[in-house]
DNA sequence: TTCCCTGTGTGACCCGGATCACCGATTGGC
DNA sequence: GCCAATCGGTGATCCGGGTCACACAGGGAA
């Protein structure tokens, strides 16, 4: 199995990298690496050596308490790149996050070391970069928003819709116990909440299946 | 009054920008702006079109949910810049913080325009940026972890000894409403605790002045 | 001094969500 | 088809912090 990409794959899976030796050294130094979903990209505390592109599929992205309890920061999907990781391999720190495969996802490495010098010498990996940093930062406080100011059913019926929007499919297929560790809350409470939803026609409920009825 | 720094400043102000002809835009680009305390340096909404970089005193940056009510983030000091700002320089966004001066505090702006262009330019310019794009994520995460998973009382007792240790004093002036609004929650909660803080002998109280007694 | 305003202390009650306990329903493995 | 494990529903009770009400204290202004 091939693990890396053709100059012009990197053209199509980053149409904003334009100066072809970007393209070109992307290609040479970029490696793939595929994860089923489930599988754990990178977890609290390891070391980063890599900075991940997502080709296909998606990632979440969560928080980890000393106690081992989460907290789900944001989604990352095709065609973007995970900021934290970036200043995680620029400083040489273990990462401060969790990132998993949400779906089966494919994602190109791309080697610490080069990560630095391409931001002087290419425009436009010097914008992806800086933009990934500003959508990650913008993320986080929108996620300090929801946690500071929402309530819990708020946070709830964001955070199905956000789901389901990732998916690109009305129905979600988690257990209530999986949703109450992402938000950091009681199984109990996301049941109740749920319930309610259902009675009020947003969302029909069944084992392990969430389906959202109303448009968001 | 002179609204220039010269290049001597600059460096002195800030060590790691090494490049020559980078001293010299700063100086030649840079002016100087004055807050008294209480100033309102940025508010939530306004179109921002310079960075500050703090060359004396401290800066507040806090959140505002859309009724109006705030929650502190983190304290910006001398030889720092601001991110959020130099993100929504670059898209040309709207602010989505307010910055206030915590103390009688000076700044350098410097024109959006030239910022981005100085990147590819000036490693350390470059350098600088990067890392402060890290440190305010890693004061974003750490914002998150404390409204997610901590009680009140720690995050009261972080609070106070973050406030005193910017003053350089174990003593803080301040009313228990200020510090209920930083924290998003009820004066009387505030109240409450530092009672208790009291009780143990951790702080001493006065009208609008609480000092440490306890080594954080 | 007196008055008034702001800041602080405190009780009573409310409410959202945590925790505990337990039951029933679904489903996968055999 | 049966069993065990997992998942979901629901009541009881607890607890932290919000909200309301009000009393009191300190300090500045006249």
């Amino acid at each position: 199995m091939n693990d890396r990409l053709t100059t012009e794959d990197v053209h199509r899976y980053f149409p904003e990298f334009v100066e072809p030796g970007l393209l070109q050294v992307i290609a040479n130094e970029g490696r793939i690496h595929r994860f089923a979903e489930g599988g754990v990209i990178m977890d609290y505390g390891n070391y980063v050596r890599m900075l991940p592109l997502i080709l296909e599929g998606t990632i979440k992205i969560s928080r980890q308490a000393d106690d081992g309890s989460e907290l789900f920061l944001y989604y990352l999907t095709r065609g973007e790149s995970c900021a934290m990781t970036f200043s995680c391999c620029m400083a040489a720190k273990r990462s401060e996050i969790r990132a998993v495969a949400e779906e089966d996802t494919v994602i190109l490495g791309l080697p610490q070391p080069k990560l630095d010098e391409w931001m002087m010498r290419y425009k436009s990996w010097k914008n992806f970069v800086m933009q990934a940093y500003d959508q990650r930062m913008n993320e986080l406080v929108r996620t300090i928003d929801q946690v500071a100011f929402q309530q819990l059913d708020e946070r709830l019926a964001d955070y199905v819709s956000k789901r389901a929007a990732i998916r690109e499919d009305r129905t979600i297929l988690s257990t209530h116990q999986a949703i109450a560790d992402d938000l950091h809350v009681s199984r109990e409470a996301i049941s109740r909440l749920l319930k309610t939803m259902e009675n009020r026609g947003m969302v029909a409920l069944g084992r392990n299946r969430i389906t959202l009825l109303q448009p968001s």
